[in-house]
DNA sequence: TGGTAAATTGAGTGATTACTTACTCACCAG
DNA sequence: CTGGTGAGTAAGTAATCACTCAATTTACCA
């Protein structure tokens, strides 16, 4: 007979408190890392006691490894750019993924949890980043490959290529979240700005060539 | 009370002494973090008693703001960009700029003393940012506005455009440092590349230019 | 040679850490 | 009612933390 989840409010299944654990630790981890965030935080934070805690995990230690395992999870917006990249719509492929990086992948503390975990040297690091984040630039150097064999785009080092992009994007999150400098554009215009220059360049068309395009003149 | 300069110590004079707790500190506040970090580590590699650090500097804390302020220092490579920016050598500036921060800027410890102090909250770590790094892209910044003026550069939010080339250069950094990415390629080669995406964008230059690139809405 | 001041430390301090033990209580089948 | 089970906790544990202090060593000078 399996235990059915309980819907009054008496007690706490096994998996509710395990998930209200992961929350709270998961919130108190990404603030202030691992070796800044104590037990009786976190379970002070969960509403119970500090036994429960490591009723339910053994150490502090696999309470973060569960969580970094829970974060993983990867999105499915992979299916939007699909549809572009086959389509060869360049401009749409870079901007629904910068536009994913910087809003839709909007949980906050996935930055500062991932920085913390890379920094504090956490065996599960690499693993978090390797699924959640190279799959970005992995894929996007894959497209631009492709694109280079057509010869649309210019002979550049796609893995570089895809890098820069990425890290201009990642860059702008960790400036704003990390570091809170104040944004002086709205989020829009700071993706449709990376995209112009990542595909354009900054540097102006030639003189003898008559001006394409004038900034402002979106619809 | 009073404290006299001293210029003749007994053993090793203060300020020796002093910069020897620093110099053991950062290396293990940029490799484990300051909450990660015990006085008693800090003091066996400094090779003295524990007491001895709390001599020099009264709390921790006030050791690991010693060590932020004293790594402010800005560098003077910019008197090679400023002669470069001069000539409008648009390459040689963003190389200039490229190669110091991923060789020059050579202190691995740096990156990751900075990272730290940002998520950690400490309050000194605003201070380090803006004097330390800011200074990069608000030069830049500078520098791109007055090319714009000049009709040398696209019309690009200055600000925007230079974050996003420090954005390439410092991800680069991270991936490497941080998250311990296997460079694919020369420190030369990725600036190389780095400069010529950034001045000229991925899509190959066209014959005949079709000014119908209009990016559609995107929901 | 002995006085002095600074450098240096062994041996602590109370507080806090991750983690454990022994226990209570709610619930349910028989 | 009774006894088993699992949720939940108060009150610990030993270890470690940042930090202190009385005492000792050393360099220098009168």
């Amino acid at each position: 007979m399996k235990q059915v989840i309980t819907g009054n409010g008496a007690r706490t299944s096994a998996r509710e408190r395990q998930a209200s654990i992961i929350f709270a630790a998961a919130e108190l981890f990404a603030a202030k890392g691992f070796n800044g965030t104590t037990t009786r935080e976190i379970a002070k934070t969960a509403g119970i006691s500090e036994a429960l805690v490591f009723k339910y995990f053994p150490t502090k230690r696999a309470l973060y490894a569960a969580i970094l395992a829970e974060k993983v999870q990867i999105s499915q917006l992979m299916d939007n750019v699909e549809a572009a990249a086959e389509k060869r719509d360049d401009a749409r492929v870079f901007t629904l993924v910068a536009r994913f990086r910087i809003h839709r992948g909007a949980d906050p503390s996935l930055l500062r949890l991932l920085l913390f975990s890379a920094l504090e040297g956490h065996e599960l690091s690499d693993m978090f980043f390797r699924k959640r984040h190279r799959v970005f630039y992995e894929y996007l150097a894959g497209y631009i490959r492709r694109r280079c064999q057509e010869g649309a785009f210019r002979c550049l080092d796609p893995l570089l290529a895809a890098q820069a992009f990425v890290g201009m994007i990642v860059y702008h999150r960790i400036l704003h979240e990390i570091f809170k400098v104040a944004l002086h554009c709205t989020p829009e215009e700071a993706v449709a700005g990376y995209v112009e220059l990542f595909l354009d360049g900054l540097r102006a068309p030639q003189r003898n060539r008559r001006p394409a395009r004038k900034a402002g003149s979106v619809s």
